[in-house]
DNA sequence: GCGTCCAGGTCTACC
DNA sequence: GGTAGACCTGGACGC
């Protein structure tokens, strides 16, 4: 390692519930052992550097963040880190609501609530379409392929998250074939074509002005997002007004509020509508909550 | 070894 | 707007 970064983290915040707040950390370019106080993760090129690894550390208040070679920009790493962590999100809104709630007041104790990202919206957009009507295995496996063929090397040797020009000289018969994406293939080859041409900016998502429902509308242009898909991107940017109902959280909510008995997701929705625009993050944390114990 | 099911759903056609 | 059927892969399971 040549250098060194660190960063002072804010008071409120769990390094644990951070990284393994979902899956995210089980998927490449990040690695990170269970309990473990490290996370890496490997940042694209720029023009300006090459990949670089970041294995980041928690020491105390602070990060410490290792790089694999020297950065001629920094910055980018450090504002990086701080996105992937939501160092910068204001979670005392979402614990207010929480207040008088025996149930979920643990996750203010816990300082939990920030939800693992990457970078860019991007990669996150990849992955949650990669983890569309499969197993976690084979979200792992088309990760893992689409980051070892399509990926740039670091000076340690890991491999960064393909860019979307990297995804896009490749056509749908590669992503059926090496990826083995399935169905999906036709899906990453229109969306990667769309965003190196500049046509589709799904960095923009992050700021736009757009009411939730009609961000959600815009999402559901890209082919392969669904209902859940946009929702679990939605959250991911920062909006948590849908709940991203899929197969595993349903189960979840049957066992854990319902006697292990099927309902209508209406019922779902009517259980945590008391916490409005944050329910999502409400009943993810309520479903997750043993995760950490 | 083989067939079936289904997993952190979505798309399209049709009504 | 709601619904049925098709769509890929690969691990688990029963036989």
């Amino acid at each position: 390692m040549t250098r060194v970064l660190e960063i002072r983290l804010p008071r409120d915040f769990s390094f644990r519930h951070t990284v393994a707040s979902h899956g995210w950390y089980d998927l490449p370019p990040f690695e990170h052992k269970e309990r473990s106080p490290e996370l890496t993760y490997v940042f694209a090129p720029t023009k300006r550097d090459r990949a670089i690894t970041a294995t980041i550390r928690k020491e105390r208040g602070t990060l410490k963040i290792a790089l694999s070679s020297k950065p001629r920009d920094a910055e980018r790493i450090a504002r990086g880190v701080a996105h992937i962590l939501r160092l910068d999100e204001k979670m005392s809104e979402f614990y207010a609501t929480l207040e008088n709630d025996d149930r979920l007041a643990w996750i203010v104790g816990a300082n939990a609530g920030r939800l693992l990202r990457s970078p860019s919206v991007w990669e996150d957009l990849v992955k949650t379409i990669c983890t569309t009507n499969c197993s976690w295995a084979l979200t792992k496996k088309m990760v893992g392929n689409l980051v070892e063929k399509l990926g740039e090397p670091a000076a340690d040797g890991r491999k960064s998250f393909p860019t979307p020009q990297a995804m896009a000289e490749q056509d749908a018969d590669f992503f059926r074939e090496e990826i083995r994406a399935g169905y999906r293939s036709p899906y990453f080859a229109e969306l990667a074509a769309a965003v190196a041409s500049g046509e589709l900016d799904p960095e923009s998502w992050l700021h736009s002005e757009l009411p939730t429902a009609d961000l959600k509308k815009e999402l559901k242009k890209v082919k392969g997002v669904g209902d859940y898909a946009a929702e679990n991107l939605l959250k991911l940017i920062g909006r948590y007004d849908g709940l991203a109902l899929d197969s595993w959280l349903r189960a979840r909510f049957y066992k854990t509020h319902n006697d292990g008995r099927k309902c209508a997701d209406k019922k779902i929705a009517k259980f945590y509508s008391k916490f409005g625009e944050w329910q999502g993050l409400a009943i993810w944390c309520d479903m997750t909550e043993r995760w950490f114990k």
